[in-house]
Formats: structure tokens, sequence, C-alpha cells
RNA sequence: GCCCCCAUCGUCUAGGGGACCAGGACGUAGCCCUUUCAAGGCUAAGACGGGGGUUCGAAUCCCCCUGGGGGCACCA
């Protein structure tokens, strides 16, 4: 397939709930292609059904999007030449298409009541007969069915599909999908509303917003000759379908949803973006994380930031089949991108989750602390756990986090007692010759490197888990180490 | 129940008739490095769902079964 050829290709989300890392996915690939073959990413908001409409969905949609950096080219808020860009301003246009459908012949206007339709599928299910419309609105005069419903009656439009022969689609990924004809429903267009339904609106907005590649969910592929169907009667050009897997829970038990996901995969996770952001975690790595997810560039690249994948990314190499979401993947994409940031940009990210651990500082506290978190954290805000130290009001810990390993707390008193003697003797704290020195005393009161290293670690850290010693100790400073150590050395003492 | 889709290690995948006693990644276990924790390096366990074909030869092509997923709305 040509990759040259600018594609124009629309992410058309419909604001009825959070977005979550399905619809991120989605999103990304229809960026991804649009990006790659140099032509346009839109946003289009599928609002027909105001019943379920929620605009607080829609500004979470774009905050989303903007946090993933996915940038549009065109949507409601920008504009562009294929306006407007929401559904339920475009009423008119799907009327017009409508009433061209039902004066072809290919569309009817249908006056069965919604409570005649139920009972009918009832009556179909216990049969065990596939639920459809026999009506017999669609052998109505097409003339006296338009009077009545220009007489005001109430009324839905349907499509009118063929009872005889095949249909076939053809899907970019799994090839032509072939359904007998009589197995499609007679589907309804346009509610008694006015409103027009998915396939109707969606339909219509491909064409006329020029969509040469339409992504979308695999849910669609039930309908998908019914769309094929729909192109056919407007005798319109299709465009490339591509219909992506579902994102199926860590179990691999059932589509993603909420209850499951926290539930392997490690720490607290979360199938919605901006949780995820929440959470401590990078765009950057989200961005990876889910590109590979019914993804993949070759048997051994994995690593990659938005450019390469711009860069790297097919439709053809998309799996058709679904993929069960892996968190722990997550984690480790998270540490990989983490690392591969600029250590002044790790500093800025991190600032915020310190805020809201109650800590404010300055960027100038915490860079010279970040190059000591950077290889050490998997999510951001790991680095409040790690580091919070730094910044926090200081109590020397209970004398059983300060014993040496393996030692009594006399004798951890009194190598902490000598190992202050030689940090004393190295005011400006410089590394090597700090860390040779203690080691050398470690030599000469038998102990290993690590039970003395362990015992100045509570002391200086009042944690068992730190970064390495000595550069914490430059940054703490000379009388602060100095001052801890001797506070532990009573402790101890005290004993 | 009906229709559609899918099927390689626990998970994400490479593989598109011989290069595969199936490669990589995450996770898991062990070792190395090491002042803790990480990071990094090395090693190990771990898969072609089953049955028929086609072929000299099948993870790769076809059929059936099984399993999984999705859909059957005046929702998208």
């Amino acid at each position: 397939m040509d990759s040259n050829k600018p594609a124009r290709m629309r992410f058309a989300p419909s604001p009825t709930g959070r977005f979550h890392i399905g619809s991120a996915r989605t999103a990304l690939y229809t960026y991804l292609y649009a990006r790659k073959t140099g032509g346009q990413f839109i946003i289009r908001i599928e609002d027909t059904d105001q019943k379920r409409f929620d605009p607080a969905a829609e500004d979470e949609l774009f905050e989303s999007l903007r946090w993933l950096g996915l940038a549009w080219d065109e949507g409601p808020d920008v504009g562009g030449p294929s306006g407007p860009y929401r559904q339920s301003e475009r009423m008119a246009i799907y009327q017009r298409y409508a009433s061209d459908l039902v004066e072809s012949g290919h569309a009817y206007y249908c006056f069965c009541s919604p409570e005649r339709l139920a009972e009918v599928r009832k009556l179909q299910q216990q049969r065990k007969e596939p639920p459809r419309y026999v009506g017999h609105c669609r052998r109505l005069n097409p003339a006296e069915a338009a009077d009545r419903a220009a007489a005001g009656e109430k009324h839905v439009v349907r499509f009118r599909t063929s009872r005889e022969g095949r249909t076939t689609a053809v899907d970019l990924l799994r090839g032509p999908i072939e359904v007998e004809n009589s197995t499609i429903d007679d589907y309804i267009l346009v509610k008694s509303s006015g409103m027009p339904v998915y396939h109707l609106a969606a339909m219509v907005d491909d064409h006329l917003m020029g969509i040469t590649h339409v992504t979308r969910g695999s849910e669609w592929l039930p309908t998908f000759p019914l769309h094929v169907m729909i192109y056919e009667a407007f005798g319109w050009d299709q465009p490339v379908w591509v219909h992506l897997s579902v994102l199926l829970n860590p179990s691999g038990k059932g589509k993603l949803s909420k209850r499951d996901s926290s539930a392997s995969g490690g720490g607290a996770h979360a199938i919605f973006t901006l949780d995820l952001r929440e959470l401590g975690y990078l765009p950057e790595a989200v961005v990876n994380w889910v590109s590979l997810m019914g993804w993949s560039f070759d048997d051994h690249t994995e690593f990659f930031t938005m450019p390469d994948l711009i860069q790297a990314f097919s439709l053809e190499k998309l799996n058709p089949s679904p993929a069960a979401v892996n968190f722990s993947k997550l984690d480790h994409f998270n540490g990989l991108h983490i690392r591969n940031l600029a250590p002044e940009d790790l500093t800025k990210r991190l600032l915020p989750f310190f805020e809201t651990a109650g800590i404010e500082i300055s960027t100038a506290d915490l860079e010279p602390v970040t190059p000591l978190i950077q290889k050490r954290i998997r999510t951001l805000d790991e680095a409040v756990d790690m580091a919070g130290f730094f910044f926090r009001p200081f109590t020397t810990p209970p004398v059983d986090e300060l014993i040496g390993k393996g030692m009594t707390a006399a004798e951890s008193a009194a190598a902490a007692r000598r190992a202050a003697e030689v940090v004393r003797a190295h005011p400006a704290l410089e590394h090597e010759p700090l860390e040779n020195a203690l080691r050398q005393l470690a030599d000469e009161l038998g102990l290993k490197a690590g039970q003395l290293f362990g015992i100045l670690r509570g002391a200086v850290t009042g944690q068992r888990v730190s970064p390495p010693l000595i550069e914490t100790m430059e940054i703490l400073g000379i009388d602060v180490v100095l001052e801890r150590i001797e506070n532990a050395a009573k402790v101890l003492e005290n004993r």
C-alpha cells in the first residue's frame, strides 16, 4: 500500500463518558498515519445522542488528546474547511441526505411505534428468530408515506436493505467480509426526533469531509456491510476501512472495563488517560505503550518516541486480533522514558508531584536531586517517596532502624561517632576521597562497607532505601549531615 | 439463539511453505555488578488449541471442531 498520498483522517469520538486508553489508541493510530503521510488529522464530535451527551466528557477528551501530544488540524475549536465538526450542528445536512435516500428508494418512512417494535422483537427472540424489522412500512406506497410524514405523523427513516444477494465489505486488515443481505436489518437512519443515527451521520460526514481512511473500533464490524450499502446507495467511492481490534482486560477476559483494570499488573492503574497522568505516567510512555497494543514494527524495536512512531507506523502492521492490556509493561516504558528525559525536563515534571504531596519546593531545590533518582523511579510520584526526605522536616529514626546489620547498638553508635570524624575531615564532601575514607574506616572497624553505609544511610536519610549516600550527603551539606549522624549516635547510645 | 471477527510463551508480539528442535519484549527465577534501592549485563523456565487435508515439506495455505472476543437499540 502506498503511504505517500496524504491521508485525510478523523478521530470521531462521542462524548458520553471518560476518555480511556482504547480511545487514546484509536486516536493515536489515526494521528500517526495522517502525520506520516503528510495529511490531516481531524476531530469530529459525534453528539447525535442528546440523552447521553456529557459536556465534561468533551472537555476531558480534548485535554487527553493535548496531553498525549496529538495535535489536530481541524476540529470544533479550530475550525477548518469541512466544518462544522460537531454533528449536532450538521442536522440540515443529514436531513437532506436522508431525503435523497428516500427519493431514490433506498430508504423509506416507517410509522411503527417503539412499543410495537419492542413487542415484535420479544416475539422474535422467543421464536429464536434473528430480531429484525419485518413491518409493513417497507411496502407502503412511497407517495402515501411521504404525505403522512409531511402531515406530521411521527416517523423514522429506515434504510431499505436488499433481501437477496450478498454484500462484500473490504477491511484493510481482514480482507473481504461477505454477508447475506438478508441478515442485515432495515436499520433506522433518522430517529423520530429528526436526529440521525451513527449509520447515516458518520457515513455522510466521512464522505463530505473527504476522509480517505476510516479508522474505528471493531465493534463496527457487524454493521460494516450496512455502511458499505449506504455508500453504494449514495453512489460514493469508499474510503479505506480499518477496523481496530478491541482492548481486553489484563486477564484477557472481556472488553477492557473499569472493573477489572486494577486487578492485575501491579500497582494502582487506571484505564482513563488522565488518571494515568495523575499516577505519574509520562505521556511519552503512554503513547509508546498504547502504540504497541495491536501494532508492531519489527522483531526487536519497542522503544519509540512520537517522531519515531510517525516514521515507523504503517496500517498494514496493525494486528486484527484483540489485545489484553499489560500494565507492568506501562511501568517498564515509563521507566525507559523517564531515563530518556533531560534532567531539567524531569525536574519540571516532578515538581507538581511534590506539590501534591504538600512539599513546596522550587526548581532550584529539586534540580540537584533529580539525577540521583532518575534511574530509580518508574513513575513520577515515586520521586516523593524516594527523595521527599530532602525537603521534609527531619526526625531521627528509632534505634531499630539505625542499628547496623548484624551489629549491636553500642557498636553502631561507635561506628557512627568514628564516621562523623571522617566526615568532618572532608568538609567538601567530595565523593571519591570521602568514600575511600569511609571504606577505610569500615576496614579498621572490621565491618563490611555495607554495614557502615547502612548505619549512615539511616542516620542521614531516615530511610532504609535512598539515593546513593555520598551524593545525598553532598546535597544535604556538611552541617546537616554531622548533626544527623550525631543525633543518631545519641539515640543508639541511649539504648 | 443468530451474525461477524480472531487464534504463537502468563501478557504484547516476530513469523506470511523449507533460513524455526519458533526470535524479541514485559513479567517471573537465578547469577554478575553493587553502600541500600534501582539502572545495567548475563542465564533459565515458558507457546505454534485439536483434528483432518494440500505439499517432498506447514506455525505459515484450505476445511471442520474447540476456544476467545464483538455485535444483534429511535447508543455510538
